[in-house]
RNA sequence: GCGCCCUUCGUCUAUCGGUUAGGACACCAGAUUUUCAAUCUGGUAAGACGGGUUCGAUUCCCGUAGGGCGUACCA
């Protein structure tokens, strides 16, 4: 089994009955961060012992989600459910020990002694009569197999995040170990797999801060070590609200296909409960470097994309060209969008400082870079044909004119253009703006005379001309 | 119902009894500018409420309110 130099064994386990939502992005993020900071490791179990509920193409999902942000993990992910002979062994164990035991109580008598217990006002609690009766009297029948819980004293949960949390143990019922059918329960094979995967810290979401106490339970049944738990508070929607699909519940992949970088990502998901100080924007190294338990907050964060979107805008400024380049072509591959040509990407590797300056994610780079990617004639749109419209008559043919003999360079174009405004009594503004448009169809794009350098005297001019073309044409 | 957890600007957070309660996002104003973005400068904005403990509480304790999770032969 596995085992590493620091000692630190961190696990993610998510069940496969859908996509790797946001919250279980972040957990398998802090357990990954957590193993890399100490030189641990970092395992992958599915939860797949809820037939019904697990497919194989949700696996697969989980697979890609994480991949995709790039947290590998350590070994081949475990099948819960390959080890249920091994979970059953366990119960049986514990049934020898005296710490469980088999209960044949049927689901009917179970459910009228919650009805009676809670019309009492009694905790609901089941308390199975086979607890303590002689297996002589016991039915042919199939039987659960039930933890027997202590029923005096307090179990205590030394969290990392929360604290020492502390329940009576009246409050703790002897909860189903192995079902009738002879499968474990989530409760017994997250233990067991624990315990036998040398699973050193459990980082998992607070909503399972309850079950910590009653597999504290289990792990005392078969007098194993309790690993450390750190249970970490949930993201909630935007609106303070439980995550739902209408707001961040969606699956890594929709953020992949919105155009987020995943170092962003991280980032993000990184500053959604743990801080360092006042840093907000660091990389996935620095992240490594710093991340700990101890400054993980208590309190449940909302997921707030205005955010996101600003940390993905500096990730993409401070990634270098080539980086960002094969970014966007990753993002256009996922996208089933054409591959970049070779003419393009140099003329995008040229543009890369004009282009990632405007952009906060992957499409709106592609989106500026329309005047690269896209082919002429440009029509330009709305906003673009109003400027246009508003230049002085026969301006773009004496422009264009004026650049047939330009030296093609950034600051030698700026040159003509300006003194080409100061000929005509134009304001700067007045001349770059249709200039604009006719080189890209739009009234946002790059400075003009990067566009015209990296566009080159033949194809510029021919924009232009297309302009004055479409103009004289009165379109 | 019972058990457990949580509560600092609109949002994410810093603060390990003494601070003009700091930063970031968002927002507002200004600067810059061939457009947009970026950038720079400045600004608005917070300790849920009530009791204690203490010379002194955002910080420690109790209670109230609000929110969350759990209470399955789901995970």
């Amino acid at each position: 089994m596995p085992s590493s130099p620091s000692g630190v064994v961190t696990r993610f386990a998510p069940s496969p009955t859908g996509y790797l939502h946001i919250g279980g992005a972040r957990t398998a993020l802090f357990n990954w961060l957590y193993a890399r900071h100490t030189g641990g490791k970092f395992l992958l179990r599915i939860e797949d012992t809820d037939r019904a509920r697990s497919t194989p193409e949700a696996t697969e999902k989980i697979f890609e989600g994480l991949r995709w942000l790039g947290l590998d993990w350590d070994g081949d992910a475990i099948s819960q459910f390959d080890r249920a002979p091994r979970h059953a062994e366990v119960a049986r164990e514990m049934i020898a020990r005296g710490t469980a035991y088999p209960c044949w109580s049927t689901q009917e008598e179970i459910e009228a002694f919650r009805e009676t217990a809670k019309a009492e006002g009694r905790p609901p609690l089941f308390l199975s009569p086979w607890r303590d009766a002689d297996p002589a009297t016991a039915p042919d029948a199939p039987f659960v197999v039930r933890l027997k819980a202590p029923r005096d004293g307090e179990t205590t949960v030394s969290d990392l995040v929360q604290g020492d949390v502390t329940w009576k143990n009246e409050t703790l019922d002897d909860l189903i170990l192995l079902r009738s059918d002879g499968t474990p329960t989530y409760m017994l094979a997250v233990v067991v797999d624990d315990h036998d995967m040398n699973v050193t810290h459990i980082i998992r979401g607070d909503d399972h801060l309850t079950n910590s106490a009653r597999q504290t339970l289990i792990y005392r049944g078969m007098g194993w070590d309790v690993p450390a738990m750190a249970h970490i508070p949930l993201i909630h929607g935007p609106d303070g609200k439980k995550l739902s699909k209408r707001h961040g519940a969606l699956g890594v992949d929709a953020y992949r296909d919105m155009g987020y970088p995943a170092e962003a990502m991280r980032n993000y998901l990184a500053r959604l409960g743990w801080s360092h100080g006042n840093d907000e924007v660091f990389t996935t190294e620095q992240a490594i470097g710093w991340f700990d338990l101890t400054h993980i907050g208590k309190a449940p964060a909302r997921f707030d994309y205005a955010k996101l979107e600003s940390l993905s805008g500096q990730h993409i400024r401070a990634m270098d060209d080539s980086a960002l380049l094969g970014e966007l072509e990753g993002f256009l591959a996922a996208q089933n969008r054409p591959a970049l040509t070779d003419t393009e990407r140099a003329q995008m590797l040229r543009a890369m400082t004009g282009l990632k300056e405007r952009a906060k994610i992957l499409p709106q780079v592609l989106d500026m870079a329309s005047f690269i990617l896209g082919k002429r004639p440009f029509a330009p749109d709305a906003a673009g044909a109003k400027a246009l419209a508003s230049a002085p008559a026969g301006m773009m043919e004496k422009l264009t004119s004026r650049l047939r003999n330009a030296n093609w360079t950034p600051s030698d174009l700026e040159t003509v253009v300006r003194e080409f405004s100061t000929d005509e009594g134009l304001g700067l503004g007045k001349v770059a703006q249709p200039l604009r448009v006719a080189l890209s169809g739009r009234t946002v794009s790059l400075g003009v005379f990067d566009m015209m350098d990296i566009l080159g005297q033949t194809e510029s001019l021919a924009r232009l001309e297309d302009c004055v073309n479409s103009a004289a044409t009165g379109a």
